[in-house]
RNA sequence: GGGCACUUAGCUCAGUGGUAGAGCGACUGUUUUACACACAGUAGGUCGGGGGUUCGAUCCCCUCAGUGCCCACCA
């Protein structure tokens, strides 16, 4: 924009002309980084970025902790801190699955028939998709973050620090390996934390079953079979006389025996104050349970499905199985009545609805209380402030009452778990020094594959996908770090060429063809279809004898001496072996010790790839290979170390210096910013995020992540409705910014939402704001068509009513840097507008307008003259940090001299120094 | 079952121990060279009901009602 002042701007404001060349400016001025803002800056001030998940776009939600982070950001800036806000983003575990998971529904495919490492694959260029998008989001909405310091938390030094968390928590016993109940969500497959399930209020049958002599209420008849006793209340004298005794009751499966238990949780006012108890699948049940050492029977399967135990029953989902046993048990009798409405609440995965099955699993467990007892006390402490302060209550609350932490999901995408068990008998081995690396690959797709024929010795080539496939592994094998020393393959084409194109993409890693590592021979049957085959010979198992063909111990055997053979060869290397699916399950069968039988629960993918580490022997079965846990951490596991874990992430920032030699965790930036200063995000993370990230930054660093955590609200229309795709009523925060301009929708945000309370928004709303910006824009046209520079010289004769407006604004300032010190932007907003708008442009715009005319006297002009602009000058900075492009841009057009800036004429922004309340010096 | 919050103009919300404000909307008028994304004006409220404290309450206390949210989740 030009400087001279006869220049007419356009009559109103068209944000869209400017937006974009504004963040331009500001970005390549370099001032988002700490370390490139011009002037004194000791006294730092620094906001983490709540990292957005790189699943979609942004809402309108992320527009709300963009605005309120940037004010705060711009505000301290502006008074002279050394500001950084760093910005991220999130790889959000179970939240991208899902959302993935959906996109491959589309798509015809479905995780499970995946190699892991070909999702992994398609899940990091999906989500780093996101990331760029998101990041231009960012700016659209005007971020000053300093983008040099971006962080994601799949970032290799963001995973270091998370997995030393683990491995340190487990050192201090905070962190446990332990068959649990847990939260099984049968459609995702994956277990849940206990703030991932929701409850719904059910209207189901309840069900009085005969046991013996006695009758009990339950609405899961179906979990009969997984009954390890019936217990009543101790001081319930109807059944004292059986506590302790073993009845005989008949069941669908044949009589059994059953102990009757006496324990404290049975009501014994409900039902008839008789309770089965099946610890295998009711939280409760387990632990009443552990109280009296009660068998483990879980009787159904992570397919929601009856297992074996069930007898008749078995196969059978969760429902129909339901539906079958309350008939049978009514047809023999069993059955003494039926409560067709019961209401009851039932858990309920919270992303997709379908009823938690609850399932005991060996999980990995973070012990609470001992961390949950120092947040608490932090908080007490007033070392870290909640606003409002009514939710400091509820995260009290929650955490004096916090079970502990399931971290675990048996899910693709997230921090592997840096956990290792012995192959052999599956003790956990974290400290197991790794010695060599085996990564079992299977050959790439081939036509017979894709026509599920029988391959056996049969010389098939890859086709094109099997060739893509044998690219993938190279490339997830590239990724994993290792370096390969040789790639082993089966002599087969199809294993020949795997293995080529994998050491070709290594960059040439030698290539070793043995004999030994070919396919079962199938004889007669190959080239049939597999199928055929399953069905025609036991379709229980592989067959033991096939027609000219080689029978299973004898291909095991081959299989199992060629891996020793090459393993006592390659001592301590990285080896690639590609092999058939048949070979790798022989090998996996020998090495694992576990039947043909239960490896059909674990397909080989073409091209997948099967990782193995050589170690000590174990101290308990002696076998010397181990394994990494296959699932990963919850997401909030490493988002709760977000705070310490970006800062100890700049290592390679050319800016922020290497590490401290001293102390191996810390960085220049760490010492510099840590603890931050503010954490801004919604209220309905507190549990999941901001409790934990306390509780781990505590942990870790001794010290609280923030000082302050300020809580918004969520984002609602102006019907009050959460706002959902579904419903239709999602504001898209980047199209009424490209419509009204960013600025409007900033101001939207802001005005009339106090902390923690919903925000309701509108397009009127924001349309409001828009026409203030405009107004704004005339103000700024009106003064500068008015402006004579020739009045610079002339001695201003001030008169009482513009020593009046001075100090007007002048307390105006301070009550604006009293509101945002104390986080109280909606009141500092609307003062702002109300002053600009009713005040400056009504009042003293108007009582000017004679006083500027030409032909009146220059000292009482010169007055009037350089008391608007130097309110209008104050008033552009106080309005900055909440409307920082039309502020800018109105800047950018006032005459150099009015500008009036303490760095260099060059420096251009109103971001630096320009605050017109200094800053007390802290001390 | 426990807890928290809210109930002020048609809508969305501020606000203060001394008998109420904003934005949007409605209505009337005005195209006056900063702005019709504007200006000038008008209408509209027993500040949820009841009780108490007080000279005085929308604001403090009690109670009732309604709404929303969070936590827990005994078959």
């Amino acid at each position: 924009m030009a400087t001279d002042p006869r220049v007419e701007l356009a009559k109103a404001y068209d944000p869209k002309h400017i937006e974009d060349a504004i963040y331009r400016k500001w970005e390549d001025s370099g001032f988002f980084n700490p370390d490139t803002l011009p002037g004194e800056r000791g006294n730092p001030f620094s906001i983490i970025m709540p990292p957005p998940n790189a699943n979609g776009a942004l809402h309108i939600g992320h527009a709300v902790f963009v605005t309120l982070q940037d004010i705060l950001i711009r505000f301290w800036r502006m008074r002279g801190r050394k500001a950084l806000w760093l910005p991220g983003a999130d790889h959000a575990g179970f939240e991208t699955q899902v959302v993935f998971d959906k996109k491959l529904e589309k798509e015809g495919r479905n995780r499970f028939q995946i190699p892991r490492n070909q999702l992994w694959q398609e899940m990091w260029e999906f989500t780093q998709e996101n990331k760029v998008v998101m990041e231009n989001q960012l700016r659209k909405l005007g971020a000053s973050a300093d983008w040099s310091r971006e962080k994601f938390t799949l970032d290799p030094d963001i995973v270091a620090v998370v997995t030393d968390t683990f491995k340190k928590l487990y050192k201090d016993d905070l962190l446990y390996r332990g068959e649990r109940i847990v939260n099984w969500c049968v459609k995702h497959q994956t277990t849940l934390s206990d703030l991932e399930i929701k409850y719904e209020e059910r209207a189901d049958p309840l069900y009085h079953m005969r046991y013996g002599p006695l009758v009990l209420a339950t609405v899961r008849p179906e979990t009969k079979f997984g009954d390890t006793a019936v217990a009543v209340h101790p001081k319930d004298k109807r059944y004292a006389k059986y506590v302790g005794k073993e009845l005989e009751i008949e069941t669908l499966i044949g009589p059994a025996k059953i102990k009757v238990i006496a324990d404290e949780a049975v009501d014994p006012k409900f039902g008839t104050g008789v309770v089965k108890v099946t610890p295998a699948h009711d939280p409760d049940d387990f632990e009443i349970g552990k109280r009296h050492n009660l068998e483990v029977r879980p009787v159904i399967g992570k397919d929601g499905r009856l297992n074996e135990r069930a007898g008749p029953y078995a196969g059978l989902k969760v429902a129909e199985a339901r539906e079958r046993v309350v008939a049978d048990l009514q047809a023999r009798g069993l059955l003494a009545k039926i409560e067709p409405e019961y209401k009851h609440n039932v858990a309920v995965c919270y992303k997709c609805g379908n009823v938690v099955e609850p399932l005991v699993m060996p999980q990995w467990f973070v012990r609470m209380a001992p961390l949950a007892e120092k947040a608490i006390a932090a908080v007490r402490a007033k070392e870290v402030q909640i606003i409002p302060d009514r939710y400091k209550k509820v995260y009290l609350h929650w955490l004096k009452n916090i079970r502990d932490w399931n971290i675990s999901r048996q899910i693709t995408w997230g921090i592997r778990i840096p956990a290792w068990f012995c192959i052999g008998c599956g003790e956990v081995r974290m400290d197991a020094p790794i010695r060599g690396n085996w990564y079992f690959v299977r050959h790439g797709e081939t036509d017979w594959n894709a026509e599920r024929r029988v391959q056996g010795h049969s010389d098939v080539p890859l086709n094109d996908r099997g060739r893509e496939q044998a690219r993938q592994a190279a490339i997830a094998l590239k990724e994993s770090g290792a370096t390969i020393d040789a790639v082993i393959t089966s002599d087969l084409q199809r294993a020949r060429e795997t293995g080529e194109i994998i050491a070709r993409e290594l960059g040439g890693v030698e290539v070793i063809s043995d004999t030994a590592f070919r396919e079962r021979n199938w004889g007669d049957f190959e080239g049939a279809n597999y199928d055929d085959i399953r069905a025609r010979l036991m379709p229980e198992r592989d067959p033991h004898e096939i027609p000219g063909g080689e029978a299973l111990n004898e291909f095991e055997e081959r299989v199992a001496q060629a891996f020793e053979r090459h393993r006592n060869h390659h001592m301590h290397r990285n080896i690639v072996i590609v092999s058939h699916g048949g070979a790798i399950r022989a090998l996996l069968a020998r090495l694992k010790n576990i039947s043909w039988n239960e490896l059909r629960a674990t397909p080989v993918h073409n091209a997948s790839i099967l990782h193995f580490s050589v170690t000590h022997p174990c101290p308990r079965c002696g076998v010397d290979m181990v394994e990494q846990d296959p699932d990963v951490l919850d997401t909030w596991f490493s988002s709760g170390q977000w705070p310490f874990a970006t800062l100890l992430a700049q290592r390679g920032n050319s800016k922020s210096e290497t590490r401290n030699p001293k102390s191996p965790w810390t960085t220049k930036d760490f010492e510099t910013f840590y603890p931050t200063d503010v954490m801004e995000t919604g209220y309905d993370i507190l549990f999941f995020w901001v409790s934990r990230m306390i509780m781990l930054g505590l942990y870790r660093t001794g010290q609280p992540p923030f000082r302050t955590v300020y809580l918004h609200g969520l984002v609602r229309d102006k019907d009050r409705q959460k706002m959902s795709k579904s419903k239709g009523n999602v504001i898209d925060p980047l199209g009424v910014a490209a419509e009204y301009g960013t600025d409007a929708v900033r101001m939207a945000l802001v005005v009339g939402n106090l902390p923690g309370n919903d925000i309701i928004i509108s397009e009127e709303k924001i349309r409001g704001y828009r026409n203030f910006a405009n107004k704004l824009w005339n103000i700024h046209r009106f003064l500068m068509m008015r402006y004579d520079p020739a009045l610079a010289d002339v001695r201003p004769k001030l008169s009482a009513e513009d020593r009046r407006r001075q100090k007007e604004a002048a307390a105006l300032a301070k009550r604006i840097t009293a509101d945002l010190e104390k986080f109280r932007f909606h009141h500092a907003a609307e003062a702002l507008y109300h002053y600009a708008w009713h005040t400056f442009a009504d009042q003293l715009i108007e009582a000017a307008k004679p006083r500027l005319d030409p032909a009146g006297p220059a000292a009482d002009r010169a007055a009037a003259q350089a008391t608007l602009f130097g309110i209008y000058g104050t008033l552009l900075k106080l309005l900055h940090p909440f409307m920082p492009f039309i502020t800018e841009a109105l800047w950018q057009d006032l005459p150099a001299s009015l500008r009036r800036m303490s760095t260099s004429a060059e420096a251009p922004l109103l971001l630096v120094e320009s605050w017109p309340v200094p800053e007390r010096v802290r001390t």
